[in-house]
DNA sequence: CTATGGCACGGATT
DNA sequence: AATCCGTGCCATAG
């Protein structure tokens, strides 16, 4: 008697309930943990890996929503849809194959497309298989580990193909991919900057001679080896981290910043995905939302019959609990795909202007409203926001909170004050800039976003001014 | 004396 | 209820 409390009927409801919140918030890997466990401990649930279009739901050969369904929503502002594949990411394996690792076609790598777009239009087209080997052998931070010798045996390509190669997906999109290290990352973002700004040389040479003192923070011994003063190198430091990124697969999070708590070791493989048709900016966007996995999720229609044919028997009550429990965690994933197409729909619709043409465009609105909109309760939205990430069309991922917040675009506008400024402009009339643009904010609170952004004080940028 | 950063408070948001 | 954010006041560095 006791045993039926385990699964009894009872809480059903509020097991529903309880579910429905628990796979809202977890982000795409959990939940892919989540499914498996639910798939591996419950016979009446079924994964149906048959291509069908998101859209319309009938058969394709391919992921993706069908031709038909594109052509007929193009003239909507984007497509949402949730896709019936797993993100990207895939664990990587380390250490030596002597074979090539087969191209999936079927299970894309987008940083590995992502960058190949960019390539398509410089890269001779007998380059490309070498760049798809490249960039399948690269690890999780984006480095290329096998040395180039090696390479050339498995490729059997010439060096200086490789090397040439190498060079063209170093200097796209995630700067610095394909390098043998952070160091060299670094460098192949500096020689996307202007060579004659005196930073990016001062960092340059900073980089080459004295990378081992970098790592010990020793401003003291860099000074003197390379002849300037321990301001000089502090700043110099603090433009490399602030502007540089020595994983260059961890892209952007965020604005660069971040090396608290968040931890900073893990590239989150993003929760939605969003891109463009064609690059032509009328066009639709694409919002595709990762499912946990490949295929859809569904009650195993043939135990269904078969507890319908034999109602009794000693398996019935076992099986129909199954059977309740699968209907039911079917039910909240697709309640929690609803939300989030919802919730995208919208935020799509209204930060359009932002998510293509950069932070200063967004709009500041609140989970609240949002939530008003959609119907559901704030919390809700609250969950669904956190812990999800999201790739833009340009490659960048951010974290889905990133549309909340308040201060970004004012930021934004700072930043390209002090870009523009000829001399430095102190806080108080950056605050009274800002006002001339019709944002009024307090003198204090520009200074607090000039340091979020990690923008030096007047005075200190008026030494750079005079270096430069 | 001025520009900036620290602390802390109140109000909004989650 | 807890947290985050903008702001004012004040000390301090330059």
């Amino acid at each position: 008697m006791f045993q039926i409390q385990d699964h009894s009927l009872r809480p059903v409801a509020t097991a529903h309930l309880a579910q429905t919140m628990s796979l809202l918030e977890l982000g795409n890997l959990e939940l892919r943990e989540r499914v498996l466990e639910e798939l591996s401990t419950n016979p009446a649930l079924e994964l149906v890996e048959e291509r069908v279009c998101p859209l319309c739901q009938r058969r394709l050969p391919g992921p993706g929503p069908c031709p038909r369904c594109i052509q007929s929503s193009l003239d909507e502002e984007a497509i949402v849809f949730v896709s019936p594949r797993d993100s990207y990411r895939k664990p990587i394996r380390r250490g030596g194959h002597d074979e090539m690792p087969e191209l999936e076609p079927a299970a894309p790598e987008s940083l590995a497309i992502h960058v190949l777009q960019q390539l398509a239009a410089e890269l001779d087209p007998e380059d490309r298989p070498l760049a798809v080997y490249i960039l399948s052998s690269l690890d999780e931070d984006g480095f290329l580990q096998e040395p180039l010798p090696y390479l050339v045996r498995t490729t059997r390509a010439p060096m200086e193909q490789l090397q040439s190669v190498l060079e063209a997906i170093s200097h796209v999109d995630p700067p610095g991919l394909a390098t043998p290290g952070p160091r060299k990352a670094l460098l192949a973002q500096l020689d996307m900057l202007p060579s004659d700004d005196p930073t990016v040389s001062l960092a340059k040479r900073m980089l080459e001679e004295t990378f081992q003192l970098m790592g010990q923070k020793d401003y003291a011994q860099i000074a003197k080896h390379l002849k300037i003063s321990q301001k000089t190198v502090r700043q110099t430091l603090a433009f490399i981290q602030e502007n540089l990124n020595p994983y260059p697969a961890r892209a952007f999070w965020g604005s660069g910043r971040g090396p608290q708590s968040g931890d900073p070791n893990v590239y989150h493989s993003p929760d939605i995905l969003i891109t463009q048709r064609a690059e032509d900016a009328e066009s639709p966007l694409m919002v595709e939302i990762f499912s946990a996995m490949r295929g859809w999720l569904r009650v195993n229609p043939l135990l269904k019959k078969a507890l319908k044919d034999q109602a009794e028997g000693p398996q019935s009550e076992e099986w129909k609990e199954h059977l309740e429990r699968a209907s039911l965690f079917v039910k909240c994933l697709q309640q929690r795909n609803n939300t989030m197409r919802q919730l995208m729909q919208l935020l799509v619709n209204e930060q359009r202007r932002f998510i293509l043409e950069g932070d200063r465009h967004l709009k500041p609105m609140t989970r609240a409203e949002l939530a008003e909109e959609i119907g559901v309760h704030e919390s809700t939205i609250s969950r669904a926001v956190s812990s999800k990430s999201i790739a833009l069309p340009d490659g960048r991922i951010i974290p889905l909170a990133k549309f909340f917040d308040r201060s970004l675009s004012v930021r934004d506008r700072i930043k390209e004050i002090v870009k523009k400024e000829t001399t430095p402009l102190t806080d108080a009339q950056i605050a009274s800039e800002l006002h001339d643009q019709g944002v009024d904010i307090a003198r204090r609170t520009v200074a607090k976003y000039r340091s979020i952004e990690g923008i030096l004080p007047a005075r200190l940028r008026k030494r750079e001014k005079v270096a430069a």
